[in-house]
DNA sequence: ACCTGAACACCGTTCAAGT
DNA sequence: ACCTGAACACCGTTCAAGT
């Protein structure tokens, strides 16, 4: 059997997604976007990503990529520069549900929704956390975001402390005590470390944060 | 100039230490841990780490080490082995160091020592920790080291707890938390989330641990 | 029994063209 | 300007032999 042409079916029509799918990339410019995207596709599913993958997806060429992002390094950057934007969203959603509460029930409420927002998008969270993508300073904006969330955690245990509800601290320490806390928890379910009932997640999380709100609480 | 021959120098003598090492390892029988070395090695170093280039170092064709491994992940999965034995060792040298000490500092030298050998040995806690290696239970040994871990945390808390420094709590929750906690701050502080001059690393720790510790003795 | 060589199906990336 | 095809230097892994 002879190999079909690139984008002919087997009766000799030619395949139309592919296609279309191309044009309108082009159409739109935005092939840049579209090649984010599917690679955030690709990670939801768990699925290997590649940029070989990525541009198959898309509908281009796998060298078309390079005309936007320098190398995988770069698309991995803008996957987690994504991730981090949806991250301070839902935190801040979290915090939004909770206006006027304690301040030990905001940090509470941080430290569930950042652990439910990990689970939720394990192969996302691992790109955003796994490797120093920004090793060479080509992606300020990573920094620029781990940065804004920094001071949305700063800001709940600066109220905390004014309120008089947390002793002052070296506040620095107690962001990265806090986020440590987060992250180390997050990423040790991820593999499977703790092993965890979906449904049972928050509860847990409170469990595991109360020691250490307490201790905020304490001389 | 025509390509040498595989093991002569240009002198035409015979390359010694090549062919030398891989009779060593034919002789002893012990491939295995040559290989699981040589993957230590590399990784030592920030070199990457590949079946290949762990063949080459070694003196074997590539092929090789499949007689002793299934395949990539098993080597992982036995350099993780030895670093879980290596890390079981620092801890316990640790609490060596504090006999008689109050559960407070035996649980801050817990967390120096877990994050000193984690930022000492980057790519093997990143191996340890990184990916879940046994996934689909080939690998029993892993999880038997990380309990071993778990109960050696367990019992400083039960410690505490008996002693009557530390408020009785879940126990397994609080020392997930405590894990969470230095495991957080280790794997931070690898990927430069968080940045630390070398020599203050201990104290920083401390000043980490010190709210959680704290919320363990308070109600 | 143990090791090897050639081959396969993938990668990311570079070079030199095509329109 | 933007996209492509062929090629390169790597992978991990499989197959079929070699001793």
């Amino acid at each position: 059997m002879p190999r079909r042409t690139r984008g002919t079916l087997p009766d000799g029509r030619r395949v139309p997604t592919r296609t279309r799918k191309k044009r309108e990339t082009y159409h739109h410019g935005d092939l840049s976007n579209a090649l984010v995207g599917a690679a955030i596709d690709i990670i939801s599913k768990d699925e290997e990503l590649t940029l070989r993958e990525v541009s198959r997806r898309v509908g281009v060429n796998h060298r078309a990529i390079y005309r936007h992002f320098a190398d995988l390094t770069a698309l991995l950057a803008a996957v987690a520069e994504q991730g981090y934007r949806n991250l301070l969203v839902t935190l801040k959603e979290a915090l939004a549900d909770l206006k006027r509460a304690p301040a030990e029930k905001r940090m509470e409420a941080l430290a569930t929704s950042y652990v439910a927002f990990a689970l939720a998008n394990p192969a996302h969270y691992r790109i955003m956390f796994g490797r120093r993508l920004n090793e060479d300073g080509r992606f300020p904006i990573l920094e620029e975001l781990v940065l804004e969330a920094f001071e949305l955690i700063d800001g709940e245990i600066l109220a905390g402390i004014e309120s008089g509800r947390f002793v002052s601290r070296p506040r620095r320490e107690t962001v990265f005590a806090f986020w440590s806390l987060a992250h180390g928890f997050a990423s040790l379910a991820l593999v499977r470390r703790i092993k965890l009932k979906p449904a049972l997640v928050d509860p847990y999380v409170r469990q595991i944060v109360s020691p250490f709100v307490a201790g905020l609480r304490a001389l």
